[in-house]
DNA sequence: CCCCATTACGTAGCACGTAACAATG
DNA sequence: CATTGTTACGTGCTACGTAATGGGG
């Protein structure tokens, strides 16, 4: 048994079983692939694919349970190199956050600017997506951190830790009626038309809680996956816009009024996180902290020795989140 | 990175840093050892093993991390082996279970019996050392299961399950004057001189709880690790014995009478424990459930998802043990 | 002076690439 | 007929073994 041959079997299995598109992405050829393959299952003495005719066209069960165990040697293969590189020359080497554009267009550039004027030689990869595509690159190891509001808890394979928590403002025009109200309530917002995130986005649904527990039923005309497209709309009179506060910048977005809205909805919590049992390097802690000053290295290395959601969920109990 | 480089830098570890030694065990050259260690290093930049002129003197932190992920990348690359096996004949394979003396002379020859009656085809394996030795070889993966009293617990590698609770009886010559008391105490015993397990085996801590708690310090004149040394003495008539009750075989043990003792001492409980995260084949399923009828293949596989201890115990708390 | 790790070197095996072939939709 | 996996074959690399070298205790 060899690595790459564990390593080609993941990768077709994670090509749509099309062998000549795994040997293009691995700059190799085909032939190659297909013969290691076929080596291993030889040595293994069963079937990890199954083939019919000239295709493979599934995973057998034993290929199942032998990708998912090769997958995890290849990440604990990665985790050695990062060790080494680590005790190598910890200033150098690369970082990959996965996030939300919500994050990675008004909360990350100064922990982005902080991180490489500290660390200038580590390569810094930014994957924007969904919070399910991002938990996936984080979960699958391409990415060594997610950031995001959402969908991080489905993910078994990743440890969580909470960051910050925010909340809501509402977005009108100067002139529009609800600029001049004093103190917002559900019923004033359920009038008008509403754009705002689209749903598994930014906390979108404690949002839909907050009108349904009120009986409310808010008329959502438009809706997007970043605040930037929300304000447009809104600009465009199209409705009144609800975004996260981190989104709204008073100076350039002064032709738009921001109410306060966080008696309104409940505050949503965005949390870090990454594959449990990966190796972390020092300066992925430095990032951490910088993202949020309370995840100390220490704490962050305790979260190692939690394996339950229960008990990692004690050791944040006690801790008073940031506020944005 | 090569799967041999990692195997050769743990087995060198493993055998005082001596890569003569390593290599003899290894049926392979000195040489190709000290090469593809060598290579290693170089590939990741990081000494693994520092080197005071031609010796191997120590292991360097960063080896030390790189061992531990190269002894799961290890273990793994047998989960897959194990894995293929089963699907390739699951009848056929090797099963290897470390166990204590009391275990492997009493307890265990029914279970055995029936497993390769069961299972012809299936290399069985017996280790038999102390409860740490029998720990140890499950945390490295020399044995699947590790069967014992005491010690499980202290690795947190290891998986357990409780198995049956037993108690003690106390052992005497037909002519001893306790032979004719109907209900034995501490204080009676505490008369004379004991004889029974050497401290760490067969639930010896707990026998000696029961003394102190009611302020009595017995005079164990002679101590040893299992049951047929025990009972030698006591026919001898060097003191009384105190044995667990599985030990005492009514017939074969006919000149010696034996005393119920369970209202003296807290029954202890046998576990069988597995690597947490170990690939478990049907056989072994079987095993199990032999030996514990009460762990079905459904609880054991449940046992994978609970994380932490606590979990763990939760499981367990309402199923009602075998009393021996 | 023995033990042990490293270096040097030759060889056998194997991974990989090119090219031809077969089967599928 | 285009796409894809397999077989055949040649080559260059490399792991491994033998022999020689050099440090330590």
């Amino acid at each position: 048994m060899k690595l790459q041959q564990l390593r080609y079997i993941w990768e077709v299995a994670h090509h749509d079983l099309n062998v000549s598109q795994t040997a293009q992405s691995l700059y190799t050829s085909q032939p190659g692939i297909s013969k290691q393959i076929r080596l291993l299952e030889d040595e293994l003495g069963v079937e990890i694919f199954s083939r019919s005719g000239k295709h493979l066209t599934r995973i057998t069960p034993a290929g199942e349970s032998i990708l998912k165990t090769a997958g995890e040697i290849m990440r604990k293969v990665e985790s050695i190199k990062s060790v080494a590189q680590e005790f190598c020359d910890e200033k150098k080497g690369a970082l990959a956050v996965a996030t939300t554009h919500t994050q990675c267009r008004y909360v990350l550039p100064p922990v982005i600017k902080q991180f490489i004027d500290k660390f200038p030689d580590v390569a810094l990869h930014m994957h924007q997506g969904t919070p399910m595509q991002i938990s996936e690159l984080a979960a699958d190891g391409t990415a060594d951190f997610a950031i995001a509001t959402e969908a991080l808890d489905l993910f078994s394979d990743l440890v969580m830790m909470p960051c910050y928590s925010w909340n809501r403002v509402v977005l009108v025009p100067r002139d529009h009626e609800l600029a001049q109200i004093s103190k917002l309530s559900l019923q004033d917002l359920s009038k008008y038309p509403l754009v705002t995130y689209t749903f598994g986005f930014t906390g979108r649904a404690k949002l839909d809680e907050a009108f349904t527990a009120r009986g409310l039923s808010p008329r959502v005309v438009f809706t997007a996956a970043d605040a930037d497209v929300i304000k447009t709309y809104v600009r465009m009179g199209m409705g009144v816009g609800i975004v996260a506060s981190m989104a709204h910048d008073p100076v350039k977005d002064d032709d738009l009024v921001a109410l306060d809205a966080s008696h309104l909805f409940e505050p949503s919590i965005t949390k870090i996180g990454f594959r449990r049992g990966s190796f972390i390097r020092g300066y992925m802690f430095d990032f951490i902290q910088m993202f949020a000053p309370h995840l100390t290295r220490e704490l962050v290395e305790e979260t190692s020795f939690r394996q339950s959601r229960a008990e990692l969920e004690d050791l944040f109990k006690d801790i008073e989140l940031p506020v944005h």
